[in-house]
Order: C-alpha cells, then sequence, then structure tokens
DNA sequence: GCGTTGCTTCGGATAAATACGAAGTGTTCT
DNA sequence: AGAACACTTCGTATTTATCCGAAGCAACGC
C-alpha cells in the first residue's frame, strides 16, 4: 500500500516460494541455506513492498493467505517469463545472427558453383538465423564493395592484392587460349609463336592475378569483361581469347571452338576476399569456414 | 557462455534499454544519472553474464549488434511481464479476496432479509472477488461453527454471550405470547396472571438472550427450536407460546391467532457475531461493516 | 600534429544488502 | 506449569553493489 514495489526484488519472491514449497519458514532454511531469523526478516520486507499480508505463520502452521495465492500465482508466472527470457538470451549466445552479404564472381562453373551451394548448406545446419544475400558482379566491383562495407565476403579472381583486403585461395581455374572455327589457327597442326603474334586478341581489362597470361598480342582491337562477351569475339573468328575451360567445354565438342596448345595455358585463383579492416562477425568466420571446407578437396 | 545468467540484475537491462534508447553511454549518463564510466562498467558487466556482446561503440558511433537486437526485444517482452506483475500485485493491494461463509438464523422477517440483501450489495460494489457462502441454522450450530471457524460471521439472536465470540447488535425483534383460536384465552376481553399459570407453554429449547422472556410457565409439554413448528404447537389450541411478530402477524389478520397483552411481551436482540480469537480477513472486515451500515437506519 | 570525443580500466570511497545469533513473544504439546 | 516450537525483533558484522574521478586508449577532425 505504501510504496509503489520499486523494483521488485526477485530474490525476496524465490524466497517466497521456497517458503510456501517448504511448508513454512523453519522448513525452508535447509532448503535456502540462510537462518530463519534472515527468512523472517525477508518475508516482512517484501510483505511491506507488496503492501499486504501473504502468509500467516502463527501456532497453527503455515498458510497462504488468499492474496498469498494469487502473488504466488502472478510469481511463478513471472518466473516463467523470466526462464523465458534466459532461455532466449542463453540460446542467443551460440547463435549466429545477423546478415551475410556475398558477392560472387560472374561465370562461375557448374562444380564450383554446387561447392558454394555445400557451403551454403552447412552453415545453414548451424545454430543460425542469418539472412544471406548473393550479388554476382565483377571482381573490381566486389573490391569495392568489400572496402565499403557492402558486403562480407566475395568470391573471385583477384587482380592485386589490396593491403586492406584479406584473400584466402579457393581454387584454381584453367584459362585456355581459343580460337573460333573461322580462324586461320583452327585448322593448323601445330601453332608456331610467331603465328599468333598476329592474332587480334581480345582484351580483358581487368588484370589477372600473378599468374600473368603468357601471351599477349600485339593487336587487341576488343574487350570485354564478361566471359560471355569474350567467347562471342571468339566465336566470331577473328579474335583469339582467353577463356575458362567450363565455358569453351561445349563449343569444343561440337567443333565451334579450339583450344591452341597447352604451353600457352594459365591459372587464375579463386580467391575468398574480406575487409582486414572490421573484425569479422561469428556468421561471417562461419561461412568462411564453411566455404573453405567445401572447398578443401579440390 | 560462461556463467548460466545466475540471477539476471533488472537493472542492468533497464540501463541497457535506456543506452539503445539514448543512443549511446555518454549520452545516457544525462537519461540515467551517473557518470559514463558507471554505464561502461555495468553494459561490461551484463555482457559478460550474457556471454556476448551487445552493442558497438567504437569511433563511429552506437550500433547494436545482431543479438543485442534480439536481447532488446526479449527485454522489453520481459519488462512487459514485470509490469503485469506490479499491476496484479498493486491491484491485490486494496482488494477483497477469499472466501466468506456467514450464517443465518432461522425465520428471518422479510424486512431483515431486505437488509441483507443490502449490505450483500454495498459489498459486491467494493473491489472483491470474495466467494459468499450463506448458511442457515439454529443459533446454537452457529456459535458452534463460528469457535470451529466453520464461519466468519453469523446474525442471530444469541443466548448468553460467549467469551470467544465477539457480537455487536443489528436490530431488536418483538416477541409477543400468542394463543390459537381453539385456547380458553382467545376470546377473554382481559387476562389475569393467574389465567396464565395454568398455560401449557412451547418451550424453546434455547435460551434467549439476557432480556428473558418475562413468563414462564409451571407445565409445558411442547418445545421446538424453530419457529415454524412453535407456530404450529400455538395453533393447535392446546399451547401458549412466544413467536416473533412477523411470524404470527398474517396468522392474526386471518383470526387464527391472537396476542396475548404488550405486558408479556419482549425484544430479543438480533446481533452478528465472529470470533474472537482470529484477526478478521480484510473481507469480513468489509462486510461487517456493509452488515452494521445496512441496519444503522433501523 | 593536437585536441576532442567516446569508451575502458583502475583504485578507492560510500552505501546497501545480506547474514547471523541472541533474546523475546506467543502457541501448542505434554 | 514447563518444554518445545515457530516466528519476530534487535544489534551488529561482513559482504556486495554502486558510483565517482583520474588516467589511459583509440579514432576522428582540424
Amino acid at each position: 500500500m505504501l510504496s509503489q514495489l520499486r523494483d521488485l526484488d526477485l530474490q525476496l519472491l524465490r524466497l517466497f516460494v521456497t517458503v510456501v514449497e517448504s511448508g513454512g519458514f523453519s522448513a525452508a532454511q535447509g532448503e535456502l541455506g540462510i537462518g530463519q531469523s534472515t527468512i523472517s526478516t525477508q518475508m516482512a520486507k517484501l510483505e511491506t513492498r507488496l503492501g499486504f499480508r501473504l502468509c500467516e505463520r502463527g501456532k497453527a502452521g503455515f498458510r497462504l493467505t488468499p492474496k498469498g495465492e494469487q502473488v504466488l500465482a502472478a510469481t511463478r508466472k513471472l518466473f516463467a517469463a523470466i526462464e523465458t527470457f534466459k532461455g532466449e538470451a542463453q540460446g542467443m549466445a551460440d547463435k549466429l545472427l545477423g546478415e551475410l552479404r556475398i558477392g560472387l564472381s560472374e561465370a562461375l562453373s557448374d562444380e564450383v558453383l554446387q561447392r558454394i551451394g555445400e557451403a551454403i548448406g552447412r552453415f545453414r545446419q548451424r545454430n543460425q538465423a542469418v539472412q544471406i544475400e548473393l550479388v554476382s558482379a565483377m571482381p573490381a566491383e566486389l573490391e569495392r564493395r568489400l572496402l565499403q562495407d557492402q558486403l562480407q565476403l566475395a568470391i573471385g579472381y583477384f587482380s592485386g592484392s589490396q593491403t586492406a583486403l584479406d584473400y584466402q585461395p579457393l581454387f584454381d581455374e584453367r584459362q585456355r587460349l581459343y580460337c573460333g572455327r573461322q580462324h586461320p589457327l583452327f585448322d593448323r597442326e601445330t601453332v608456331a609463336a610467331s603465328g599468333l603474334e598476329d592474332g587480334d586478341r581480345v582484351l580483358h581489362p581487368y588484370r589477372f592475378g600473378a599468374a600473368g597470361e603468357p601471351w599477349q598480342s600485339r593487336v587487341s582491337s576488343a574487350r570485354c569483361e564478361q566471359a560471355e562477351g569474350r567467347l562471342a569475339f571468339v566465336l566470331s573468328g577473328a579474335h583469339l581469347g582467353y577463356l575458362p575451360e567450363h565455358i569453351a567445354a561445349p563449343w569444343v565438342a561440337r567443333g565451334g571452338l579450339r583450344a591452341l596448345p597447352g604451353k600457352w595455358d594459365f591459372t587464375v585463383q579463386f580467391r575468398l576476399a574480406s575487409h582486414r579492416g572490421h573484425p569479422p562477425s561469428e556468421a561471417q568466420k562461419a561461412f568462411s569456414e564453411d566455404l573453405l571446407a567445401a572447398f578443401s578437396t579440390c
């Protein structure tokens, strides 16, 4: 009646419930591990805060007052709510939350997509509720977005090594030099280096990594960043160009493309990039793990 | 992750919410009235207990972590539950609860029943949720049940004054001496005291209170506790007997009964009795008040 | 570079909660 | 009547919580 139940003391309520369950003050002292005088004081404090008596505990044993009954019920409800909260907080401790935006380079092979799918599968089996967004873009764009924290992770073949970014190797992709059916070199058994010098090559405006292309042409009147566009140039018969094997393979099978000898091949390393500056979220760390695991068997 | 959130500190959670609403530690120090170093310590404590970080508060302003968002939502739910509890406890403070068993003496007049009804009406307008039970029984039985705490209150004409019971006067009931049509005294204009001595009186085995009956007969071959039975004896014409006026009135009107002169009348006091030993419940006190108020205009 | 801001950490003062035991009260049991 | 029991009250000790200010750190803006 007096004070307006300032900051209801859970410990007092817990004590009250224990006392009720024990059926008396002195009976509860074992359960609570404190002396009965303390219990008496605490109960008195609780009753003062509430403004009414919770139990009769005179001569004739221990008995809840009607209000005591009501308070007991209300307290149990409250404790249930607290348990719920604790459960939620507890379950949250080792749960992955937040969102994850992942950039993917274009023209990934089926096998790579398969493995990325596997990584997502692994991740989804974790205790998580993460919003995942996949974004396809060219490598330079991916790096830009990483630096602006629009992406947390990106998979692609990245030119140099931006010091602000962290790279981890995922897999290698073989790039071969192709010519189309109409190209003069298409029917040649052997291809001399001199024969290549005059070739008009499709340029990739984006620099491949350290493992540079073994051949640079003098002439280059075509440029395209995307593999599809480069394929079109090569199919024209007017240009030579590097393509990933998995893009060219079906055309080679149909006789529309031919790979020049292996000595001009090179491999590009696809890597997983992230922003070095900010500490990664739990979700990001976990997904990176899952990605690396999925690609570990390459 | 470490400790299992031992006894979740509401104050810490309250602080957390305030900090979020203020949008930062130093911004919250005005709101909370404590220094920012304290806020920092408290937040760190909360985060330790939960096992994870709730917010980022470096250089670039204040921002909740995903888990922080979740905890914020869970905390608000918890606070709602606490408010509910406080509301219930608060509302209980001045609410009447429990049950009330009230004994009523038999053969109450319509007017008395009317007033008891009025008392119940008053009581029900209070802030209460009391289970009321009415029990009709003879006065001796009512007193016995009061002493055994089977009843909290009883209304009746009680013989002596049991020291263990507390009595409060409610109203007076006039008892008159009646004879039936067949009785020799029925047609006498005047009735001498000597004429009464031979009357065979219906005895009431239960003693009326201090205001004893002014006439005791020598002969008494009939006894009945209930007014109805005494009425039957008197109607027989063979017995004289005391009856409450309200019981006799309709028979007098029809010429079946006649009241002997007023000098033999006496009044019985109906009283409200309760067990002196146990302190009365709030509900009992309230109902007693309402009863006394209802009868105050007698 | 240098000051500002926002937070963290440390040490120490103060206030409050929590506890115990002894003494007291009132009831019940023998 | 006296012992036993259950609780209350009182005085006090000890632990714990709470808070402040000073110093330290890192990032940002100028």
